[in-house]
Order: structure tokens, then C-alpha cells, then sequence
DNA sequence: GTATATTTGGACTGATTAGTCTATAATTAT
DNA sequence: ATAATTATAGACTAATCAGTCCAAATATAC
């Protein structure tokens, strides 16, 4: 919206200080947010270049100046989805005694309430992962920080740490699991018994 | 391979029994099994018509004669699919005490064997159930099937029916998130680890 | 054998694809 | 103002897309 003055670019053409000509007439980190969501309600395959340059109001050349191509945009999308999803478990960690925050945690993850889509990070994992070795490793990154985080709680809460770990890691796939029942279809109250459920798995903390 | 003699077709212009001119050449069946693996290895707007037809050694003509489109022939390889699994998993059920079926039902889900492209269902419903009601409708009545058969199998294990229905949903986000646990790079250990703790999701029968 | 019905291969269609390129507009430093 | 530099819009490209169509081949019923 305001008047875009100097930023990093990802171009790797665009000089940090000394900018001679024209700078960018937009916020790269805005447009990433709209091609984020065009990849989000459609998925990578389906989405087409018009419909990120639309989206991003945009021209290719800008398009292409400023995120190289399709899959890199979409990339950087997917990192910038997984980095403010993480901030925002970390935060939860932060404010909230141990059993409580892995109830909210879990509840951002699953993200019952963001409708249909899905977690866009699933959604692209699940598209991509197998034939795209950048993304794979992205997703194999952000899971293992996530199951870090989640673990840290349970040993927090008393389990021991090689409890935590595997402990952890049912419990992201139960909020994983349940955002693709809510894709199939089921109500959402039947996903937040679902979620409640998750605490059998952390009243037993001896095996 | 064999000699096809006669068989139902999906073409509505196929009379069942006095059929005139040339048979076909091809069993559908087989011709929708080529389709499905295709469809499952690369996903649905990722494959082409092309690759579909050369994969089931099909001209374009028997494959709209037959399938009516590649959405049709999706939606008919996803069904074949969950069928295949459902009478799969009936088929544990029937074979085994409850509590050991629990346990292969869950894993005949999570199909950690088959290697890293997961879940076709899975798959399927993540990429096109937003926006496809076919497939959407598919989906839903498949988990709700899956979701009985657990749920079943949970009340001859001892639970009380309204406690059956929620744990066994549980019990499937579980195996589910699974799956895409190992799209994102899990190893295979840990990943049987996890479900081992869905046994912890087994131990109370009383809330 | 002949007539009939159907399948088949592959050429064809018009639309759409990701990505490139050029001419123009805009902004800065001097 | 002027020169230097960069962003921008949108035309363009070659490939590919899903789907159609027709002539030729083939199998059945008689």
C-alpha cells in the first residue's frame, strides 16, 4: 500500500544501496503473499502464470525479474508459509505453561478453522515432495524443527527425552492427519474431538 | 494379457450381451489399473493425456470410448482404489481378533511400505477434493466406510459405541498424518514407531 | 462372402502453457 | 536538463494441453 522506498530483492541484479534507476514499484514480500494464496486455493499444477500475475498485479517481466520462475516463486512461498507458521508456534511456546501450549500448538497446525484448503504446506508436500528435491528438503527441514519444538514441550511436561521424540512426532501426525480428514469432508466438530483425543497420547509419560 | 472375450464397459453404448461389430481389445480393468498408477505417481494435473494413453497403450479414441474423459478416468482409478483398500482392510477385520486387527488395519492405511508417493486416496482428496464435489463425495463416503470398520472393530474390543466412533476417527487422522509424515521425509523406523503409539489410544475404555 | 457395427491409430483443433524479449516509461544521480 | 539505469506492459514463441474427428482395420452375425 505505502510507498515502497528500498528492500532486499531476490533478484540478484538489484544493488543494496547505490540504485541507480527505477527502484521496484512493488513489495516483493506482498506479492509472495498474494502468489501464496493463488498456490494455496489451487494447488502448483493448477495454477498458471496468468493467474499469479493477476494475482500479484504484477507483469511477467516483474514477475520473472524478481522470483526467476514458477517453481521458484513457489518455493519461496512454501518457506515463507513454513517460517511464519514456525514463528507462531514459538510464540505460542513462549506465552503458555507446557500442556497447554501443546494443545494450541496442535490446534495451529491443524488449522481447523482455515477452512477447506488445507495446510498449504501439506498440500504442497503432498504434491510435490516426491518429484521435486528442493521442496523435499524444505519439508523434511520444517518437519524436524516443528517435532523439535514439540518434544521440547513434552520433556518440559515431564516425559522423558526419548519419549519425547517419537511421542512428539504421533502427535504432529495426528493434527496432520486431521487436516486431510477435513478435506475428505468431515465436520468440523467431529475434527475437534479428533484433536482432544490427542490427550491420551501425553497422560502416560512412563512408556 | 489373455484373449477378452466379453465384458461390462463403462461406455453406455456397449450392449451387455449381443454385441455386433469389433470386441475390444483391451480389458478395461487393466487398461484403469495402468491409469491409476500414473495418476498416482505424478498426480492429476501433472499427468497428460499422452501419458496416460501411452501407459495403457490406448489410442485417444478407445480412451474417450471407454473413460469419457480424464476426469472420469480419474474419478474411476480413485474409486477402484478405495475399494480395493476398503475390501482390503474387510478382509483383516474378518480374519483376525479385534485388537490385532486394529493394528493391521491401521498399517494397511498408513502403507508404510509403499515407498515414498504415498496414499493414492490421500493424495487424490488433497489435491482435487476442494474443488472437485465428485471426488469430494467420493471421499467422504470412503473415510465414512473406513471410519465404521474401525469404529466396529473398536466395540468388539470393549469400547462403548459413542466412545468407539470418535477414538477410531483418531485412530485413522493418525495412520493418515502418517502417510504424509513420510512424504515429507520421515524415515521409515520412525515412522513405525508412531503407530505403535496409537496403542496408547487403545488402553482407556472408558473416556 | 457380405453387411453391419465397432475399435483403432493418428492427424487435427483451438486454447493454454511457461518463459523470452523489446520498446517504452519512470526514476535516480549528476 | 541530461544521462544512466532499471521496471514495466504486453506482444511473442514454441511446446503442450484436453478433446474431436475421420478414414481404415477388424470382428461379428447372418
Amino acid at each position: 500500500m505505502s510507498r515502497p522506498v528500498r528492500q532486499s530483492a531476490h533478484s540478484k541484479t538489484q544493488p543494496v544501496f547505490q540504485a541507480m534507476g527505477r527502484p521496484r514499484q512493488f513489495l516483493p514480500a506482498e506479492a509472495l503473499g498474494d502468489a501464496l494464496e493463488v498456490f494455496w486455493e489451487k494447488g502448483y499444477e493448477a495454477t498458471s502464470l496468468d493467474d499469479l500475475t493477476a494475482a500479484m498485479h504484477l507483469s511477467r517481466s516483474s514477475f520473472y525479474a524478481c522470483f526467476g520462475s514458477k517453481h521458484g516463486a513457489m518455493l519461496a512461498a512454501v518457506e515463507h508459509y513454513a517460517d511464519t507458521l514456525f514463528a507462531r508456534l514459538e510464540a505460542i511456546v513462549s506465552s503458555k505453561p507446557a500442556l497447554e501450549a501443546i494443545d494450541a500448538v496442535l490446534a495451529a497446525i491443524a488449522s481447523v478453522d482455515a477452512g477447506r484448503r488445507g495446510c498449504f504446506f501439506v498440500n504442497s508436500v503432498t504434491e510435490l515432495a516426491p518429484h521435486d528435491a528442493a521442496l523435499a528438503d524444505l519439508g523434511q527441514h520444517h518437519v524436524a524443527r516443528v517435532g523439535k519444538v514439540v518434544a521440547g514441550l513434552l520433556e518440559k511436561a515431564g516425559f522423558p527425552p526419548e519419549l519425547a521424540q517419537p511421542r512428539a512426532a504421533a502427535l504432529l501426525a495426528l493434527a496432520i492427519g486431521t487436516i486431510t480428514l477435513r478435506k475428505a469432508g468431515l465436520p468440523v466438530p467431529a475434527l475437534e474431538t479428533i484433536l482432544n483425543q490427542a490427550h491420551l497420547l501425553l497422560c502416560n509419560t512412563t512408556r
